[in-house]
DNA sequence: TAGGCCATCTGGTCCT
DNA sequence: AGGACCAGATGGCCTA
């Protein structure tokens, strides 16, 4: 069990800042293996990834072959693998997604917006638009800044301090492809992504 | 109640 | 072979 996974799985998920929907709260959250369960015997101690049924009375944990999906699914060669590895593949996977959603998160710590316990959480969208719409906005702003003070150099008005290195301060920003729009222009408005 | 958002499971594909 | 990545499917929660 990695260090994560526990608190995921645990009461407190939902104490977890950020985290909108805690997965004891969602359907479909892992499997419920009954403490007498052949597998959960022969898998060895359950790790809190693969078996959690320690989870919330409330959720609905079902054997695969018995879900809704399980049984939707055609019985293909994959689908016959060992269910301990079928596990592991789906604690990585959770495991991955909950990666994602930690760099999500500290995106969103970066990035201007309201952040306020009042203020509903932005969605992943709406996080990555407004990111991308930030980070042109900076290289607009370096951009315009680097003309004026390339203009009043050209003046004579200003002159640097000694030491200060202009080349090496205003270096070269990669320009995209396409001119940076605005961010009201933007059709991207990530306000309205959520 | 519909729609948005999300977490999770799952099978496929690609890479090491 | 195993892991990472991806996209589709599914179902729960929340809000207008």
């Amino acid at each position: 069990m990695d260090s994560n996974s526990g608190s995921y799985y645990s009461n407190e998920t939902s104490q977890v800042p950020g985290r909108r929907t805690p997965l004891g709260s969602v359907g479909l959250g892992g499997f419920y293996f009954p403490p007498s369960s052949t597998l959960a015997v022969s898998a060895g101690p359950p790790s809190d990834e693969n078996c959690p049924g320690h989870l919330s009375p409330n959720n609905r944990f079902q054997d695969p072959s018995q879900s809704s999906m399980g049984s939707l699914q055609p019985l293909t060669k994959k689908n016959r693998q060992g269910k301990t590895v079928r596990l592991n593949i789906n604690a990585r996977e959770r495991r991955r997604m909950h990666d994602l959603n930690d760099a999500l998160d500290e995106l969103r710590a970066v990035i201007p917006y309201a952040h306020s316990p009042s203020v509903r959480k932005l969605s992943k969208i709406a996080t990555l638009l407004l990111a991308k719409n930030y980070i042109l906005m900076q290289a607009n702003a370096l951009e315009e800044l680097r003309r004026i003070i390339t203009y009043i150099q050209a003046q004579g008005t200003m002159t640097m301090p000694p030491g200060f290195d202009l080349q090496a301060t205003m270096l070269p920003v990669q320009q995209p492809d396409t001119p940076p729009p605005t961010l009201s222009s933007n059709q991207s408005n990530p306000s309205s992504a959520s």
